[in-house]
DNA sequence: GTCTATATACCGATAGAC
DNA sequence: GTCTATCGGTATATAGAC
């Protein structure tokens, strides 16, 4: 909450994160230089060492700030009603939707994905994936009590988000075509998939 | 296959593949320097620009070598023999077994995904993955016949791809354990999720 | 084919004026 | 807090000897 200011009231440092944010999930660390970024914001260099004492800290905050926005948005989808399988097709809806519409946020996560530092990834863990995670297990569950609710957990979330990792390559692959990558199809597929199994996809 | 003399046999060309790829893979275009990779190959910057004209086509051969080598075992992963259940069954677990080997190569694959440029992807949808691709699509058109192909065989390719991305995380997700990262058990669990559904997963 | 030496530009980071 | 000016290092790429 107290990070949120950095988010939500104006200032040089929100500016800077506002351009920074996009400029390294485009391009990532190595690929955005310190003059990039003060170009970006309209200061000097000096300015962005003023506020950070150097570049790794800079990114550092700012995939800070770009994923504790999302952890909200990532619990709110989940506090669902209904039956198991209502939940699980509001979930994958709600999921795509909030995945697809942040391709910043897609972008950052998959280069942490790469990196692979542990003591981020430890945190990323913790801070925003943990408690939804948790949510997603325990759906899993509830569906599927005797297997396992952690491999069903990534599989569920990893359907949604590989559909969009691939929105770029889609068009150049057998069968590819625009609609592919709109949310609710997406989304539609997904859940059709996970509740019925590929020989019973399509059917009904 | 002209280009398959630079993988077989030795010389300059191939100690420059065998020491940038990984180098590429592990820290992107932007990480890697002409210096790192004269280093490790054990050449001056100079031979590099004797053998290339300059960095980026240096790492679109890098890309090149890595990804058709790739094909051909792609290839082989789709001639299986039985019913279509037994086909699938067989598809996922080499499929698998062969992209957890290749850690450089799912690298590389991810940074062309999250990098975009239309023409590699184009380059890289038609000479590595379409022949592939079209047969992962027919099978799954033989399985569910009613269902969109594309969509369903993009879900086959990424439960595998996402499992292994998502590796270096899972320890620090609940639930997350050490032979969750074993091919096998991936396999199984991607196998009986596509053919069962998450309501049957685990059963029987 | 491979080297040393170098040109030129950009990098991250800092000093000090205002 | 933001600036200009600049430092030392490294980047890509080239010239020319061997």
């Amino acid at each position: 909450m107290a990070r949120a200011k950095f988010s939500t009231s104006p200032g040089a440092l929100n500016a800077i994160f506002r351009e920074a944010i996009p400029l390294f999930a485009q391009s990532g660390f190595d690929g955005v230089s310190m003059r990039h970024i003060a170009k970006a914001v309209g200061v000097s260099i000096a300015t962005l060492y003023y506020h950070f004492p150097d570049k790794q800290t800079l990114y550092l905050r700012c995939i800070e700030e770009a994923f504790a926005n999302k952890a909200q948005g990532l619990s709110e989808i989940l506090a669902i009603p209904g039956t198991p399988e209502q939940q699980l097709q509001q979930f994958i809806y709600r999921f795509t939707c909030l995945m697809a519409s942040d391709t910043h946020f897609r972008r950052l996560l998959q280069r942490e994905l790469l990196d692979g530092d542990e003591t981020r990834l430890r945190v990323l863990a913790k801070e925003v994936f943990q408690t939804q995670f948790q949510g997603i297990t325990e759906l899993a569950k509830t569906l599927a009590p005797n297997c396992d609710a952690h491999l069903m957990a990534i599989s569920m979330v990893g359907l949604v988000l590989f559909h969009l990792e691939t929105t770029p390559i889609r068009q150049f692959l057998p069968g590819g075509r625009a609609e592919h990558n709109e949310s609710e199809l997406i989304a539609k597929h997904v859940t059709q998939l996970l509740l019925k199994g590929i020989l019973q996809c399509g059917n009904d």
